[in-house]
RNA sequence: GGGCAAUUAGCUCAGUUGGUUAGAGCGCUUCCUUGACAUGGAAGAGGUCACAGGUUCGACUCCUGUAUUGCCCACCA
């Protein structure tokens, strides 16, 4: 054989980047198209631009990375699109803190030199976590890398736009939205992250207007946990069965602070129960109070700058910060005597879920996509089955969600993103033909959210007044408003040139959702849309199941009238032990990259599969498992190997063109093992339960293969039979090879390596694939599967396993041999089994002698272990030893009449016997008899324990 | 406040449509540096399947309730 030297240590740093390059250079990763077969297809979900590779990516995409190893080893096309994400908000945080550093802030470079920067930060940085994925093995096609900011996803979310515009599917409005200080952005529903806080309601006296006096009062007490917005209140409302307040309806209250008279409204909305029973009423600052605002026609009055801080509409705090508003707003209201006192609360306030700033509900003119529409065929998917998620239970989280979906608003007041394909013509402005509310033409009044209101003060787009105005929906709608596929040069209502781009830019996630087509090219028809959508899984973790995967399958639907995939199989979280999310923020995290230094990246992959389809809770230590397992695999292989010296290319022969009569009675075993375990893991990646599948592989190759099998083969190997040495030469090397390929998906580096030196030990037809990558993936082979055996074998490894406890008992040396073993064996079968085997025990336990009968005279002190189906004699056992072994036998007695008891119960019954199938009874009687006869033998020998 | 899920060995979890004596990995105990591997090998210990009812010939598995925990959603000021 040639000679091949085999490190005695794996270096999965050198065979990891070896590998890698020449799979991506030699084109591996691309799909081979064939238009007769159904693809295989994977959008990655795009990480952040900004991001670095942590465990949750590492988790998520080994995920992937074996659903397409393994389907393209089927033979199956496949494509993995990776790409990356601009992440609007997120990044431009960065940008802008680097900015910071340099003691800049945007606004002092300008909104284009801005956007140059993240650009050039993107060219620098953005490429850190493609770098990382590759690390870890992940086999993308990355000629087909996409950015959300690609000059062709730019258009896809144009044309999606502007096409939802004209179907009436957006709509613009003034409308309370979740505003972020920080981030000066406007933010959606689901971006408003709720969290319990310790907050205080606080009650404030409001005094009864002398102008409309109310018998025997001269004020009312509200509470508030927001007090602050006071400053904004409009009213203040009672509910209309109130019996306590039906005496202040239609009257007016002054103001505190503001000193202005509003008046007391009743409106159903109003809990007599919760507060006072009395709400001040704060249209501009509260949903609610937005809601009762457009029912009762009051002011809408604005009191918030876009930073938080309080504008010209709040009078002597102007300037001041919401919360020190809310400090001082107190302070006066307790020098007027006006304050009464606050009480500890607990509610529900909404964060920034980039920052996490709380948020404010801010009076604002944003866009929204109208969902309902959109959401009703995504809907029907998940009903009928279309769309199906692993685990199943997600199916009524998302559907949930759909069933109440609110208005999407996608307009953010950032720079870095997709910028509004929307143009105001400054003409048609001046001569106020722009409504505040607009949508397309040919809109159905009335489906709108709530009326639009009357602003007073500054909104969110830099407090213009220059779109107040009132409906919409009138003939003269879209004068001035130019939505549009291409960027228009002049107004097509007047003519005028000069127009104003808005300024806003587009939710991240209104890029996203089109992800699944857009980077196959759509708007266009190209050769890949058409051959690879709709793709086949998604796999994502949980947290995103609505900002993504449902609007994913909203423009699947809406777009592409397909869902974008049928399934979609949702991973759990990483945490660290003790339950403990693991982020960067807390601290806690492990960073995959050093664990791919310190212990490979087939090591960090498996055991990530090794640890369930849960929740993972993570340790250094966990990762032991996984590099434990290479180092295993890689020893074997070192083994056979060593034992292949003498073993020429010729002499190999594909072991289903071998004779049945061939094999030994082990070696039936272990292809009998292989086949199981080949089918095994096939039903679970089909299921999508990754863990149970690297399960199933790890305990074959390391319980099975090296345990049993190698151990077994080590007297062959040594000795002179050269066609028994032949045989079992050759099943080491089929064994190895059909474990690397059903390893491979798990474990691709190791795999590949250990692969490729076979291949070049044995050559030939073979090995005929360049990568293990694209060999044929293993199936069950009936042609080389005993079931037989496989009993025998349970019953020597039994016998193998009394014996070495008695040694151990003994107290003999691993090298001091056994004189004289006797086995009983209860039946023929078992006698049958274990002479075939008679040479393997003695190996294995260095037995001198060993006699096997059906009958034996037993001597007294000559006895060791005795189960069900044999028993095993040794001499010089020691009376404690006998005492614990006639112990265990007494136990086992109690056990076995217990369930001889229960099984007499149930065979006694007339309804078990009547009722039950017929196949249950036999069953049940003939465990009976086994147990019976279990029971007796065991008895006969419990004399022998005294 | 609403919804979803979980509760099986010291820990993390399997248990595939109700029917063998309930399994795995890690950890633990004892022994073993035997020539692939101490990142290893062997032999062990360890569970009344959260609790209470119910359905059934039969329940870890199905139903109801209770308890505990976790997650998600939510415009009662």
């Amino acid at each position: 054989m040639p000679a091949i030297d085999i490190p005695p240590r794996y270096n999965s740093k050198e065979i990891e980047s070896k590998w890698y390059e020449l799979w991506e250079k030699s084109g591996y990763f691309k799909p081979v198209v064939d238009e007769t077969k159904k693809p295989f297809v994977i959008v990655i979900p795009p990480p952040n631009v900004t991001g670095i590779l942590h465990m949750g990516h590492a988790l998520n995409n080994t995920i992937q990375d074996i659903l397409i190893r393994w389907k393209r080893m089927q033979g199956v096309p496949v494509l993995w699109v990776p790409g990356v994400d601009h992440a609007g908000i997120a990044t431009q945080n960065v940008v802008e803190k680097k900015l910071a550093k340099e003691g800049k802030t945007r606004q002092q470079i300008g909104r284009e030199k801005f956007i140059e920067s993240v650009w050039k930060w993107k060219e620098e940085y953005g490429s850190t976590i493609v770098r990382q994925l590759r690390r870890l093995g992940s086999s993308c096609d990355w000629t087909r890398e996409r950015f959300t900011m690609d000059e062709k996803l730019s258009r896809a979310v144009r044309e999606s736009f502007v096409s939802l515009y004209e179907k009436d599917l957006i709509y613009r409005g003034n409308y309370i939205i979740n505003w972020c200080p920080r981030c000066h952005t406007a933010l959606s529903d689901e971006e408003a992250v709720h969290k319990e806080i310790q907050g205080f309601f606080y009650y404030i006296k409001y005094p009864i207007d002398p102008k409309t006096p109310v018998h025997g009062q001269d004020h009312i007490l509200i509470a508030t946990t927001r007090p602050e917005t006071m400053l904004g209140d409009t009213a203040v409302a009672v509910n209309p069965n109130d019996e306590r307040f039906k005496t202040f309806a239609g009257k007016r209250v002054i103001l505190p602070l503001m000193n202005r008279s509003i008046p007391i409204i009743q409106d159903e909305f109003v809990d007599p129960e919760f507060g006072t029973g009395l709400v001040k009423v704060t249209p501009a600052h509260d949903p609610n109070d937005f809601a009762m605002g457009n029912r009762h026609q009051l002011e809408f009055v604005n009191i918030l700058n876009p930073d938080g801080t309080i504008n010209e509409n709040g009078g002597n705090y102007r300037g001041l910060d919401r919360f020190e508003a809310r400090k001082r707003v107190i302070e006066d209201l307790e020098k007027a005597g006006l304050f009464v006192e606050k009480k500890p609360h607990i509610h529900a306030v909404g964060h920034c879920y980039r920052c996490h700033t709380m948020v404010e509900p801010y009076l604002s003119k944003q866009w929204f996509v109208r969902m309902k529409p959109l959401a009703e065929p995504a809907i029907k998917a998940a009903q009928d089955g279309r769309i199906q998620f692993i685990p199943e239970r997600w199916t009524k989280v998302y559907l949930n969600w759909l069933e109440n979906i609110r208005d999407w608003c996608i307009s953010r007041q950032i720079w870095w993103g997709h910028q509004i394909p929307v143009w105001y013509c400054h003409e048609c402005e001046k001569r106020g033909k722009v409504p505040d509310n607009l949508s397309s033409p040919n809109a159905s009044v009335g489906d709108i959210q709530t009326c639009p209101p009357q602003i007073v003060g500054g909104s969110a787009s830099g407090g213009d007044s220059r779109f107040r105005g009132n409906d919409s929906r009138a003939a003269s709608i879209n004068a001035g408003i130019i939505v549009s596929r291409q960027d228009p040069t002049q107004c097509p209502t007047c003519g005028d040139k000069n127009l104003i781009r808005d300024p806003d830019v587009l939710d991240t996630w209104f890029s996203s959702w089109l992800w699944p087509f857009s980077t196959l090219g759509w708007p266009e028809k190209t050769k890949d849309l058409q051959y690879f959508y709709p793709t086949s899984t998604l796999v994502t973790a949980p947290e995103i199941i609505f900002f993504w995967v449902a609007r994913m399958i909203m423009a699947g639907f809406q777009f592409m009238e397909k869902e974008p995939f049928d399934t979609v199989l949702i991973h759990g979280t990483v945490r660290v032990e003790g339950g403990q999310k693991m982020s960067k923020s807390l601290g806690n995290s492990i960073d995959p990259l050093e664990i791919i230094e310190e212990m490979s990246a087939d090591a960090l992959r498996f055991s990530l599969m090794m640890l369930g389809a849960t929740d993972v809770y993570l340790s250094r230590q966990k990762f032991e498992q996984g590099r434990n397992f290479t180092n295993k695999i890689w020893n074997a292989f070192r083994f056979c190997v060593n034992n292949l010296a003498d073993f020429k290319p010729e002499d190999f022969r594909p072991l289903e063109k071998m004779y049945a009569k061939e094999f030994s009675v082990i070696d039936k075993w272990i292809l009998t093992e292989l086949q199981d375990a080949a089918e095994e893991i096939d039903t679970h990646l089909e299921e999508c339960r990754l863990s149970e599948a690297a399960n199933s592989v790890y305990h074959f190759f390391w319980h099975s293969f090296c345990d049993w099998y190698l151990e077994l083969a080590k007297p062959v190997l040594m000795g002179n039979q050269t066609a028994e040495r032949k045989v079992v030469q050759n099943i080491l090397v089929h064994v190895l090879e059909t474990s690397m390929k059903l390893l491979h998906p798990f474990m691709p580096f190791i795999t590949e390596e250990v692969w490729q030196r076979l291949k070049e030990l044995i050559g030939g037809e073979y090995f005929a694939n360049e990568t293990v990558m694209l060999a044929r993936w293993p199936f069950a082979d009936q042609r080389i599967r005993f079931e037989k055996e496989a009993n025998a074998v349970r019953l020597f490894q039994e016998a193998v396993g009394g014996v070495r406890d008695l040694r151990s008992r003994l107290g003999l040396k691993p090298a001091e041999e056994l004189n004289e073993v006797t086995i009983v064996v209860k039946n023929h079968e078992a006698e049958e089994a274990l002479r075939t085997f008679q040479k393997e025990i003695c190996f294995l336990n260095r037995i001198k002698h060993l006699s096997l009968f059906q009958t034996f005279e037993k001597k007294s002190g000559m006895v060791g272990k005795v189960y069900s189906h044999i028993e095993i004699f040794v001499s010089g056992l020691s009376e404690s030893d006998l005492k614990r072994e006639g112990e265990k036998i007494r136990e086992k007695i109690a056990e076995l009449e217990k369930h001889i008891q229960s099984i007499n119960d149930r065979l006694g019954s007339e309804q078990f016997i009547s009722r039950a199938p017929e196949e249950i009874v036999e069953k049940e009687k003939e465990r009976k008899e086994d147990f019976e006869k279990q029971l007796e033998s065991y008895r006969e020998n419990l004399t022998l324990f005294g």
